[in-house]
DNA sequence: GCTCTATTTCGAGATTTATCGAAATATGGC
DNA sequence: GCCATATTTCGATAAATCTCGAAATAGAGC
């Protein structure tokens, strides 16, 4: 059920304040970002993040590592890899993604 | 605003059924599929297909042309590889994807 | 053990989504 | 103009989601 997976990590993408969360965490690399400072850099309640979190973290986009009271997480990139790589696989195995000469009526 | 619209595509792709039905288009090719033929394949109802397909045309990664009383469905390439770009960059402009010590603090 | 900070869980309300069947619309042929 | 086929819109229902504040839990230090 690889597509039931992709469509799980995609929906959890698809949302703004979660994509923005991904992006920062992204963004941050390897060092990650402890839960208290995403909730204010995103201005969200800390309960909603949790949430967001949450999902992110269940379809494994985002992985967390406790270092005394606080959470840091990071964005899983081998993750990111796979959903780009099945996105890609999808457009460009049986079709080709620069469809030149269309009306391929066959 | 790039980010509302890349959440707005990735959404549209966020739901099995409508992960597959893309997934149908995209290996049709230029070819594409008219929407009775999806409705048989994917085996839902006509009105939960076309709801479908609205959104994913909203989104602009699904497009349609008529022919005579069929509606032809065609997967729209370069939107889908806008979106693998969004996704790539986000990955890998500022952090790089095999991270070996992040820290791009900037 | 108590306290402080960090984070999650609980409970709730408002909004959105997925799905269907029935009815309406669109296009072409007779 | 009327009929047949293809597709969408309407209306309705059940389920999921987003958001918040308040309360509960986790870990560290005194």
């Amino acid at each position: 059920m690889k597509l039931e997976q992709a469509a799980k990590q995609l929906e959890a993408l698809g949302n703004p304040t979660r994509l923005n969360l991904y992006r920062t965490l992204v963004r941050a690399g390897a060092a990650g970002r402890p839960v208290g400072y995403l909730q204010e850099s995103l201005g969200i309640a800390a309960s909603t993040l949790s949430h967001h979190l949450h999902r992110l973290i269940l379809t494994g986009l985002v992985s967390q590592e406790r270092q005394a009271t606080t959470l840091i997480c990071r964005a899983n990139y081998p993750i990111m890899q796979d959903l780009i790589g099945f996105l890609a696989d999808e457009c460009c195995a049986d079709a080709g993604c620069n469809p030149v000469e269309g009306e391929a009526a066959a």
